[in-house]
DNA sequence: GTCTATATTCTGATAGAC
DNA sequence: GTCTATCAGAATATAGAC
């Protein structure tokens, strides 16, 4: 009996093909920015005819989204591999780390990501799912050193942000930002009481 | 002799035009979003056909071009006009929150701003420039409390802009964020070693 | 599943009459 | 300075052969 084999063989194929789709995708977003991808580019990058994509995705924007739902497996993904140390602040600096690190490498992934920069585009339920479990994965990682409020993750989140935002806009593949990450944790640590030791020495 | 105040009621009619695609296509920009602006619809609305829109631009990219310099001036024009607090802290919640409800109020007009997400575009040198007096008027409103090096200068206008960036994006026309803005100047004052008294009291 | 051919629509931009 | 007419091209998407 071959049935089962060959479809699994079949399926393999089949979701080969859609990285493939998804790595060129990317490829052209981070060179040409992310609204500038169009399915002809995409499709020569990769040996095809553009109408060949709709074998696959159904639309341009399921492309956008099965980009955006792959972005934020990335991340997730990287959350689970990151080991995080006890000490508070320590864990802080890790967690705020790893997210600055993984956003400003890639400014067409975080603008998919994290701003509504295409005109027609909507996550679906199912992209936006992991970015959900980021989330709380989060708030788990948070509360085990006792954030648990929502205003302290908020104002955690938002600093964080802010430090991916001008590091992107101002000085990219620079350190101007990241430089400053134990200070800004440090200064956190400080307003939802955290105890020491700081990470930085007190000048 | 007519002949100069003619020309300065042409030169009043020209400006005036200008002012008027500038303001059609911000229509556009706030409601359809900032990366679906088109000629045509400039046009129609206001009541003109899109070639007669290259007598007062000379591309598309133009129209970006003018919008960005007038959202910079607009933003150095509430910054003059705003009196600041001689007590350090609250004058820091001022800059803030200025920075901060100007910026929520439109969201095409902070990715234009702030955000490359026009894949062609880049702003002209005359058009950069309000941006740069912006920043030499923060610098100096900072300085006179005693905030003088870069990286503090860097801090503030991150943990800002990630309040910003996070209103925008998970809580649109509303307080989340914003109010917890004393909460973030007493932290930052805090972090730089201003002086009192306190915006909110230490719980 | 990929192709060719094509529909349809839209885009920014130019030429030239008025 | 605005118009009509039009260009040249690009876009997403569909139909149907193989």
């Amino acid at each position: 009996m071959t049935a089962l084999p060959n479809r699994d063989r079949r399926a393999e194929r089949r979701e080969a093909t859609r990285r493939e789709i998804l790595d060129a995708a990317w490829e052209i977003a981070r060179s040409e920015g992310i609204a500038a991808l169009t399915l002809r580019a995409v499709a020569e990058r990769i040996g095809m005819r553009s109408p060949s994509l709709y074998s696959h995705f159904e639309s341009k924007n399921a492309i956008y989204d099965g980009m955006f739902g792959q972005a934020w497996q990335q991340l997730l993904a990287l959350q689970q591999a990151t080991p995080l140390p006890r000490s508070p602040r320590r864990r802080l600096l890790v967690i705020a780390q790893g997210f600055f690190d993984f956003s400003v490498a890639d400014l067409a992934r975080y603008q998919l990501m994290n701003q509504r920069t295409i005109p027609d585009f909507e996550p679906s339920e199912e992209a936006y799912a992991p970015s959900l479990e980021v989330m709380a994965h989060l708030r788990q990682d948070l509360a085990e050193i006792g954030i648990t409020t929502q205003a302290d993750v908020d104002l955690n989140t938002a600093i964080v942000a802010g430090f991916v935002d001008q590091q992107l806009a101002n000085d990219p593949g620079g350190e101007r930002w990241r430089r400053q990450l134990p200070r800004l944790i440090d200064m956190y640590a400080d307003a939802v009481r955290l105890p020491g030791p700081r990470l930085r020495r007190t000048t």
